[in-house]
DNA sequence: TAGGCCATCTGGTCCT
DNA sequence: AGGACCAGATGGCCTA
């Protein structure tokens, strides 16, 4: 049970305990006594819950969407859409993932939170891209006052490495930055 | 036990 | 029309 109080229930009712005499849930087996208005489905393979208690928020004054088809078909679109969401947000997890593991940090048993991996991210690009520069300046000489002039070389030969390559091939980026160093 | 962080559900809005 | 995206709400887990 959560030990903090964040607020009450509110009195929202969703789709899935609005009635409908022509709709019945499959109910998980083991799970006879449903509590609320809650029930499970079968989806993928794996039981899903279907909550009956106000989830989600609510917009004031907010129309509502026009439902199409009874509520079984809601049920399996809600489920579906559950679904998809679901592997979005383990998608927009492997990114944050794979960021944590190209950034430098102190490692520690906690894992970076994903603030804090966005945070160092942003701090880790600035310090490349100063470092970058400052060595472009060295090699052009009379450069440190065209720095902005510079940023922006930087960020065209990314984009147009980006647009050839498809994808990020770090050496070959590099290969276009000492290019650029070299005055090209 | 409070607070931070997270996964998940949910419905509105945007986009194709 | 349907999927992607977004953000609010909620509950669980963990730590100071």
């Amino acid at each position: 049970m959560k030990s903090k109080g964040k607020g009450s229930k509110r009195g929202r009712q969703s789709w899935a305990e609005q009635d409908d005499p022509d709709f019945t849930l499959e109910t998980e087996p083991g799970s006879s006594e449903q509590e609320g208005s809650e029930a499970s489905v079968r989806l993928g393979g794996t039981w899903r819950t279907l909550r009956g208690e106000g989830h989600g928020r609510t917009r004031v004054g907010a129309r509502r969407r026009r439902q199409h088809g009874n509520a079984k078909e809601r049920n399996v679109r809600r489920l579906e859409s559950n679904e998809r969401e679901r592997q979005r947000m383990h998608k927009l997890n492997n990114a944050f993932q794979a960021l944590r593991e190209a950034i430098p940090h102190v490692k520690t048993d906690k894992k970076l939170s994903k603030i804090e991996t966005l945070t160092l991210a942003k701090n880790y690009i600035k310090a490349l891209t100063t470092i970058i520069l400052g060595m472009s300046n060295a090699c052009l000489p009379h450069a440190e006052s065209h720095m902005e002039t510079n940023a922006s070389r930087l960020l065209q030969c990314y984009q147009q490495h980006l647009q050839e390559e498809g994808e990020e091939d770090l050496s070959n980026y590099l290969s276009h930055i000492h290019s650029f160093s070299q005055g090209s």
